[in-house]
DNA sequence: TGCCGAGGTGTACGGCGTACACCTTCTAGG
DNA sequence: CCTAGAAGGTGTACGCCGTACACCTCGGCA
């Protein structure tokens, strides 16, 4: 009876669950992310869901295309590296504010309508710009993942707790730990070193991911621009080596 | 009473564990490997692994441990670049004959011996080679997840079936699907075309996946040259930008 | 007014990782 | 050689998971 007062219970649909799976994901994580989970957020049954969508994967790929939709389109521009440089940044700042979407996109195999999209429209700035088709192609590949705006990071934190364990080890444990990798992985060691105290204390929050990100970028863009501008060809590349 | 007979129950460690795993995802895939099933392979109870992992996200890296001590070291020579890209594409041969493992690298947060032992012997190419602690430290994020010789494959198969439903389609329905994609995805199209009649038939098997990955490789380890010739440092790079 | 289909419910099944108590078998020391 | 204790294997059980299937409810239209 309260029921008819409060909520008068509103009917589900298809987008309130995705916009609902976003949230809960950017809040929890993917792997805490269930069914069940998600359900109860709607204040729903399980099975209810299935009635929008399909099964967890098809749920999954949905929340993909969801997120595609904040990336701004590419901007006009007579520069495509300006143009694939900001849309790729553009693409950057979405996965970092869904964390997720990073593990979804590398875990499945997605063709999508907004994967296939956002594909179109990234080879389009390619052609427009005056790549060849054989050379866009190779360049996608060379491009990757950081279509999406990230790259494997390689020293990052479990990701979750803050580093909790290391306080509570005592001095001499610390000490003893620093001694085994700096003797089985000095260089590793001396790397890692050289990220912390770029800034400020000794052990600094690592290193400036969006620095490390654009450096990569950077590098790949213009040894592209370089291909594009001598009228590279894989035919002409073959024959070469 | 056959038990003693045929094999005296050999006693299970940690080695034939770890070998029995690796073998079985090779065979089945990461994704349908279980304790249970594994436990099921090895002719023993699913509990008794535990004696011999502490659970599941440790036999996965302990997994990766295995497969790491299958790359070849790296060879000796006064070129580094040459090293690191021998390095990198026999660790490339390793990761195609373990599919899982990219999965695995990507999924977690691996800071295991043998991670730490290979990261460690490859940043000391670079600083042997004659870069700057700096610039390695750059140049091995630009690398990344290239290091284990594998990029994000873009227009790869659902990797299982071997692409049944499509022929099963009537041809009306296969040129409605091409219509859709042609008006759809102009330059998707395009491009996968591309890849497709290099070789033989209208629809060959896609691109070459190992001269997409030397591509992007030799690209990225000709701009790193670059960088190393003209001795740059973050500090400078900074105070241009 | 009545019906019908879209949408929400309840129950159930088989699979997962793994905690915990127990039993068996091997091995080292008296 | 015997025995104690550790190392390794077993059985049961719990709480998760995705989801099949039969059912019920209700809003909108004929």
């Amino acid at each position: 009876m309260d029921r008819q007062v409060s909520a008068q219970r509103v009917r589900l649909n298809r987008e309130k669950v995705l916009r609902a799976a976003v949230a809960l994901a950017d809040d929890i994580g993917i792997a805490p992310l269930s069914m069940r989970r998600l359900a109860q957020e709607l204040d729903v049954v399980p099975m209810a869901l299935y009635k929008h969508v399909a099964n967890k994967d098809e749920l999954l790929d949905a929340m993909i295309d969801v997120i595609i939709t904040e990336i701004d389109p590419p901007a006009a521009g007579p520069d495509w590296k300006d143009v694939v440089r900001r849309r790729i940044l553009s693409a950057r700042s979405v996965l970092l504010r869904h964390q997720w979407a990073r593990q979804v996109l590398e875990t499945r195999t997605n063709k999508t309508p907004g994967v296939l999209g956002y594909m179109d429209s990234f080879i389009g700035i390619f052609l427009d710009g005056g790549f060849s088709v054989d050379l866009t192609h190779h360049v996608m590949h060379a491009i990757g993942s950081r279509m999406w705006g990230f790259t494997q990071e390689l020293f990052d934190e479990p990701a979750g707790q803050d580093s909790g364990p290391v306080q509570a080890l005592d001095e001499a444990t610390q000490q003893a730990m620093f001694q085994e990798m700096a003797t089985r992985y000095p260089n590793v060691l001396q790397i890692a070193m050289a990220s912390a105290h770029d800034e400020d204390g000794v052990v600094g929050q690592g290193c400036d991911d969006q620095f490390e990100f654009e450096f990569a970028l950077d590098l790949l863009l213009d040894g592209i621009e370089k291909l594009r501008a001598q009228g590279w060809t894989s035919a002409r590349a073959a024959a070469v080596g």
